[in-house]
DNA sequence: ACGATACGAGACGCCCTCGTATCGAAACCC
DNA sequence: GGGTTTCGATACGAGGGCGTCTCGTATCGT
């Protein structure tokens, strides 16, 4: 039906493209102009308003073509080896700029851009969570972990993830250390009280 | 010495003070401009000019006048009661605004200015994490930590502040939950395992 | 009193961005 | 081929920030 000249599917994924790749450089949101982005893009800005009504809408759909990039496929060999791998996955997630740049961005806008940051977080942080929160039910299923912390999975989630995700946060310098996540999973597990069966 | 007209030291606290409030009231940086500061301040762009080389340079100061609002004190009644006045020292920090809004600002802003995120870890969270070092440390002393877990006193930080910090970054709605403190505190005592001395 | 400096206010030129419009070429349907 | 739409490129006016400068006033040392 439509009658002219379609419309090249490569140009819009190459915009979007370029639009994270951009926030991945340390780009902050309020640094990312139409132009600039044409620019890199190597696209002309009426290509850019014909497609999208404006920045936010420009990045509303950036967001939604972020790749959860493939949650970890787990072990199962145990559920310590499991947990261990989930909290790797983060500290990965911390190094690779792109991830890190982009959730360090989104927490910046969230409070002026809550639209935005909803759709963020239904798009990439809803499904780690979830999938973290299916593991710790696994776990609790086997008992491994003790049944009555169910009652609030979301705080267990804090629980797990928290720790490494403040220490990449926080930490650009982040030195490899062997066995971290390990060391951690035992923290997690066992606490830093004495007296556990460690 | 200085011949002419003095400067008015209320001016600079005025100044500072104003791009704190901005800043708390959710201004991303590269949305705040000298014009606007000035506008706000009620204060001159020429002032501005006068006493500091440019954005950067006001940013910078700004930092550095960044209150640690002093560290809470601690009860001193228990290793376990001690503890849980400082994961919910961090969870009203968490809701300040003015304090979140900076540290996701400084978080954003890491990569892009190394020296003002050296400057803010510096005079304010070098600082508390260095007090809830001295905490554990403690708690080593009494045996209410295990000792072994000395040999990576930051890791330990991490694990204690990691959950609650989270929580409350990615938490605008936080809803007012009683006892979460107290939660999250048994958690990091004793972990998720089961078999522990709860 | 006099010179020097600080103050708030605002004008100035420069540059960048926004969103729109126009251009010639290209790609599609009828 | 004719009509239509997209493409990259570029020009345009409006708006705003930057950093400098100039005003008139105020406040200090000498």
């Amino acid at each position: 039906m439509p009658r002219g000249r379609p419309r090249d599917a490569a140009v819009g994924h190459k915009v979007v493209e370029t639009v994270l790749r951009l926030i991945a450089e340390g780009t902050p949101f309020g640094d990312l102009t139409m132009e600039g982005i044409a620019r890199e893009a190597g696209v002309g800005k009426a290509t850019l308003y014909r497609r999208w009504a404006g920045k936010d809408a420009l990045l509303l759909d950036a967001m939604a073509a972020v790749d959860s990039p493939a949650l970890p496929v787990l072990p199962g060999t145990s559920f310590r080896d499991d947990l261990v791998v989930a909290v790797e996955t983060i500290r990965k997630r911390g190094l690779a700029k792109r991830d890190s740049a982009m959730l360090r961005n989104m927490l910046t806008q969230m409070h002026n851009n809550p639209e935005l940051w909803r759709r963020y977080h239904g798009t990439v942080i809803a499904k780690r969570r979830a999938a973290l929160a299916r593991l710790l039910e696994h776990g609790i299923a086997i008992g491994a972990v003790r049944p009555e912390l169910g009652s609030d999975l979301e705080l267990l989630v804090d629980f797990v993830t928290g720790p490494m995700l403040t220490r990449t946060a926080f930490r650009e310098d982040a030195p490899l250390e062997q066995g971290l996540s390990e060391r951690v999973v035992d923290l997690i597990l066992h606490g830093i009280a004495p007296g556990d069966d460690t």
